[in-house]
DNA sequence: AAGTCGTGGCT
DNA sequence: TAGCCAAGACT
């Protein structure tokens, strides 16, 4: 390829508003033969069952997900199946996937879409966004790929496959950009169809091969065009991502708590969960903050439970 | 807008 | 081993 010598840009010049027509079809084309065939994938996962995934994949691998998935679609098929039981169900449900409050604000969803939307989960992405437990990227996730929508779906795996492939850094910033945004906003394919396939096949090429650490860029339908292969690889160079700390915070007497209490279908004195951890203050802490976010309801006598309202 | 919020596998 | 990391949301 020449460069234009008119005024007429290049139509693949890296970079630019383009680059994504050379982008989706071998990326489109590599997830039709190699995107693992997930449950939520399937057709009879319907809305509701994009839905849920999408809370349980929230900062959580599939692999830990699958059988809560299953089970949980089996107990509750529909959202008014799951808005009639007590929110102290869906957290015992929830299991140790991590993050319980997802599981009291999938209920609380589940109650909204009961009440507002006639038991169907909104195609509407301000209707979903509205729902709790629901942001920008959930819902432009359940947007395109429960009903085929454009949306620019902007997860931690697109966000690395486009600051690679098009920016030509290691990884994207801490925080989402509005340049990250507006990237994402112009790679969209123009029809609705492609769009929703390239958010699920740049997610998935991400996931697979364009993976944080140890890509394998011999796998990448991109690699010959992408911008940070291209420029040698540059390591990152931005601040490092805080680490995340977890043993002897308040985080770990939390989970320990509430593990008690999901194995308990009867009320627990405190006596029980005292022997979770020995340091009384953090412990008392953790207990008041379990209270605080509604996962854990107090009773009189000292006894404590899963919330049933 | 920087902190908080679980859990477990992997290197 | 001790971090690092995994389809974020909320305040």
């Amino acid at each position: 390829m020449t460069a234009p010598t008119n005024t007429t840009p290049s139509p693949y010049s890296p970079g630019d508003s383009d680059s994504g027509t050379t982008l989706h079809p071998p990326v489109i084309a590599w997830f039709d033969s190699h995107a693992r065939d997930l449950p939520w994938r399937r057709p009879e996962a319907g809305p509701w069952g994009v839905m849920v995934s999408e809370f349980m994949l929230q900062q959580t691998p599939v692999n830990r997900v699958l059988p809560v998935y299953e089970q949980w679609l089996r107990r509750w098929p529909r959202p008014a199946d799951l808005a009639q039981e007590p929110p102290g169900e869906a957290v015992r449900a929830w299991g140790r996937l991590g993050y319980p409050r997802r599981a009291l604000r999938l209920h609380g969803a589940a109650v909204a879409i009961t009440e507002r939307h006639g038991g169907d989960v909104p195609e509407d992405h301000a209707q979903l966004l509205a729902l709790p437990g629901i942001g920008e990227y959930t819902a432009a996730a359940v947007a395109s790929f429960a009903y085929g929508q454009r949306h620019a779906v902007l997860d931690t795996n697109v966000r690395r496959v486009l600051a690679r492939a098009v920016t030509g850094t290691q990884f994207p910033p801490n925080a989402t950009t509005a340049a990250e945004r507006k990237l994402a906003r112009a790679l969209l394919p123009d029809d609705e169809r492609t769009a929703s396939r390239w958010a699920a096949a740049s997610m998935e090429l991400g996931a697979l091969v364009c993976t944080a650490k140890n890509e394998t860029c011999h796998r990448c339908p991109i690699a010959t065009q992408c911008a940070w292969r291209l420029a040698g690889k540059p390591p990152h160079d931005g601040p490092a991502r805080r680490g995340q700390t977890y043993a002897g915070t308040d985080r770990q007497v939390r989970g320990k708590l509430l593990a008690v209490l999901r194995e308990s279908v009867a009320p627990v004195p405190q006596s029980v969960l005292d022997r979770v951890w020995d340091e009384p203050v953090q412990r008392a802490r953790a207990l008041d903050g379990l209270v605080a976010d509604g996962l854990v309801e107090p009773l009189p006598n000292g006894l404590y439970r899963l919330p049933l309202t």
